[in-house]
DNA sequence: GACCGCTGTGGGAGCGCTCCCATTCCGTTT
DNA sequence: AAACGGAATGGGAGCGCTCCCACAGCGGTC
C-alpha cells in the first residue's frame, strides 16, 4: 500500500485527532500506551491513524519530550582492527534485531582520531541518544566513565578490568581458555603452550588465565617458557609462534587466543615442518571465517557475538526505561568448535 | 523515573543571541554560514559561542527545517550473508569518514524481515533522513525505487543492470575479470576456468563478461564448459570446482569471483590432487583476509571499498545539498594483488 | 532634499509533539 | 440530597530552532 511522495502530506496528532474526535492530548495518550485511555478513544484513535497512515514525527517527539529514541553504538577505531571481521557484523546484527523490535534508531559512531572523538563527546553533552553501546577492551579508555558522568546509560561490549563499574556483557573468557586447554588435554597432549593477546586487555588477560586453570586442572606443569605474549594480528602470531618453538622444541599444542594469530602461528608451523594436527595440535578462539578456512579447518571456542549484540541492546533499553531486569553484568558462555587441526 | 536525563544547562540559540548582544537570527545566519552577516557579528557570535559551548539542538533544527542531519545506511541481509565480511566493514569505515566530516549522522539499518523492510519504508515516508545509501546488488530489489519515488537522495553500492537509474558507486568488475584473466594468461596459462557468482547480480556478470574479454583478448578459445556459476559461498565454490575438474580435468587456471569462492575451490583442488600454483594456478576477488590467510596465498583482484563508502556518502551529500560536481555514476578501478597462488 | 536600493538585523510565527493543569463526568460516600 | 474523589479528557504552554517579513541604516541618485 505504497504511500505516494508527498512531502508536505504527512499527517499530524491534530489530525488524527480531529479524525478520531477527540483531543490531541488523547492521541498522544494511545500512542504512548497511557493507561488513562477509555476503550472507545483507545479504538477510535486507532482507526483514525491507520486510515491517515500517520507516524509520528520524531524531532518533534524529542524536542517537546526528553528522549531521541536513538541508541550510538561506538566503535574506536583501534578495536576495529583487532577484532576478528565478522566480529562487528555479528555484532551490529544482534544489536540491530533488538532495537528494531523497540523501534529504535542505531547509529553508528566510528572513532578514528581524537578530532573524531571530541565531537563525539559534544554529541553526548548534547543529549542526541538515549543510551550509548560501547565496544571497548582496552583497559585505558576513558570514554565509558565519560558517558557515565554525563549520566547517559551505557554497556560495554567487554569489561576494561575485574572490576568495571559500567554495565557490561562479556564473553566467558577464562571459560574459554580452560576448555581449549581441556580440549588439547584431552587429545593427549602434554607439552601445550599458549599465544596471548595483547596482556593490557583484560580479554587477553582472562584467556591467559583460563590456559593456567586449564593446564593445573590438566595436573601439567606451569611453565612460563610455553606463554608467548602477542597482540592479536596475525603477524604477532607467527612472531609468537617462532619464539615458542625456539624455547620448547617439544611442545605439541597451543592455545591462541584468537584465530588470526593461530592463522599466523600455523604458517610459522608449516615452515618449521610441523604438522598439524600430528606433531601440534593448534586451537583459536572466535570460529570465525579464518577458522573455516584454513587448512586444515582450526578447532576454535565460538563466542556468541550476535547474541552478545542482543543482550547489549536489551541491557541498555532497560537501563534507558529504568525497568530493571536484565543483569548489569552479563558473561555469556562460549563452546568449543572442534575441526581437524586438534 | 531513575533517568535524571535532562540536562536543563544547555544553552540555547537564544542565549548565545543574549550574550553576543544580537539577536536569534542573526546567530542562526552564523551557524548556517549566510553571507549577509558582518564581521563583527560574526566574531562577536562565534565568541559568545566558544564561551558558553553550545551545541545547536538538532531535533529543534529538524522540526523547523526541512533536513535531518541524519542518513541511512541499509543493509538487506540476504546480501550480507553474501560479502565477504571485511567488506561492509570498510564500507562503513568510508561512509562513516565522510559523513563525519559533514557532521552528519550515520543510521545504520539491517533489513532482514519483510516486517523490518515495512517499518523502514514507513521511516522514509516520515522524512526521517536526509539521503539513504544502500548496499544492494540484487537485480530484482525494488527497494532504491522506493527511495526514488518518496524523493529521497539515494546512492548505490553497485548496480542491478547495465542502465541503473539511481545513482551509484561501483567498482570496475569487468576489468577485475579482464584483468585476472590477463595475469593467468601471463603466466603461461592456457586452459582458465572461472566460478562465476549468481548470475541474477549484475556484479557476477561483469566479472564474467570481463573473463570472456580477458580469454579473447589472450586469443585462447572460449569454452562454456569452463564456466561454472556458484553463488559467492564456499560451498559454492566448492560444488563449481568439482565440475569444473569433471568436465575439463585439464584445466590450468581458475578465476573465481570472490575470495570466499576460491578458498572453496582450493580445499576440492587440493583433495584432487592438484598443487596450487603448480598444476593449477588461482585468482579470487577482493583481497579479504581470507586471501591473506590461505595457503598458499591467494591472488587477488582487489576493490577499493573504503574509497566506494567515501565517494558514496559525497555523492549521497551533494545530491542532498543540490551541488552537484560528483558523477551520478562512479566506477572505480580495481588492481591486482600477487600472492602465490598465481 | 526626497527618493531609491542595498545590506544587516530583530523578532514573530510556527514546526509537531509532550507535559500538565483545568475541566467534565461519572459513581460513591455521608 | 449534597458533597466528594477519581478517571477521562481537552487544550494551553512551551521545547529550540528556521523561515521570513519588516525595518533600520547607509550611501548614492535624480
Amino acid at each position: 500500500m505504497a504511500v505516494s511522495g508527498r512531502q508536505t502530506g504527512r499527517p499530524t496528532l491534530e489530525e488524527v485527532a480531529a479524525r478520531a474526535g477527540v483531543g490531541r492530548g488523547t492521541v498522544s495518550r494511545v500512542i504512548n500506551g497511557s493507561p488513562r485511555v477509555s476503550d472507545r478513544a483507545k479504538e477510535a484513535v486507532g482507526q483514525a491513524i491507520a486510515e491517515l497512515g500517520y507516524v509520528p514525527n520524531r524531532a518533534a517527539r524529542a524536542l517537546a519530550g526528553a528522549r531521541t529514541d536513538a541508541v550510538a553504538l561506538v566503535i574506536p577505531e583501534t578495536e576495529a582492527r583487532l577484532f576478528a571481521e565478522p566480529y562487528f557484523l555479528d555484532i551490529i546484527r544482534g544489536v540491530s534485531a533488538e532495537l528494531a523490535d523497540a523501534d529504535m534508531q542505531l547509529l553508528l559512531t566510528l572513532i578514528r582520531s581524537s578530532k573524531e572523538r571530541q565531537r563525539f563527546e559534544q554529541y553526548l553533552s548534547a543529549q542526541r541518544v538515549d543510551g550509548v553501546l560501547l565496544v571497548s577492551v582496552h583497559g585505558d579508555d576513558p570514554l565509558p566513565d565519560l558517558v557515565q558522568e554525563l549520566g547517559i546509560p551505557a554497556v560495554l561490549n567487554g569489561r576494561r578490568s575485574a572490576d568495571e563499574p559500567v554495565a557490561y556483557v562479556d564473553s566467558d573468557n577464562v571459560g574459554a581458555g580452560r576448555s581449549a586447554v581441556a580440549h588439547l588435554a584431552g587429545r593427549g597432549r602434554r607439552r601445550i603452550a599458549t599465544i596471548t593477546g595483547p596482556l593490557d586487555m583484560y580479554v587477553a588477560r582472562c584467556r591467559l588465565d583460563g590456559y593456567r586453570q586449564g593446564i593445573e586442572a590438566a595436573e601439567l606443569p606451569l611453565d612460563d617458557r610455553l606463554v608467548a605474549a602477542a597482540d592479536f594480528t596475525e603477524e604477532g602470531g607467527r612472531r609468537a609462534m617462532r619464539q615458542l618453538l625456539d624455547r620448547c622444541p617439544g611442545l605439541d599444542g597451543v592455545f591462541a587466543a584468537s584465530d588470526v594469530m593461530a592463522a599466523g602461528a600455523r604458517s610459522v608451523l608449516r615452515d618449521a615442518g610441523r604438522r598439524v594436527p600430528d606433531d601440534v595440535a593448534l586451537i583459536g578462539v572466535d570460529d570465525s571465517a579464518v577458522a573455516r578456512l584454513m587448512d586444515p579447518g582450526l578447532t576454535s571456542v565460538r563466542q556468541p557475538i550476535e547474541e552478545m549484540g542482543r543482550r547489549m541492546a536489551r541491557a541498555l533499553l532497560q537501563h534507558i526505561t529504568g525497568s530493571g531486569t536484565e543483569p548489569r553484568q552479563v558473561i555469556l558462555p562460549t563452546d568449543l568448535v572442534v575441526r581437524d587441526s586438534t
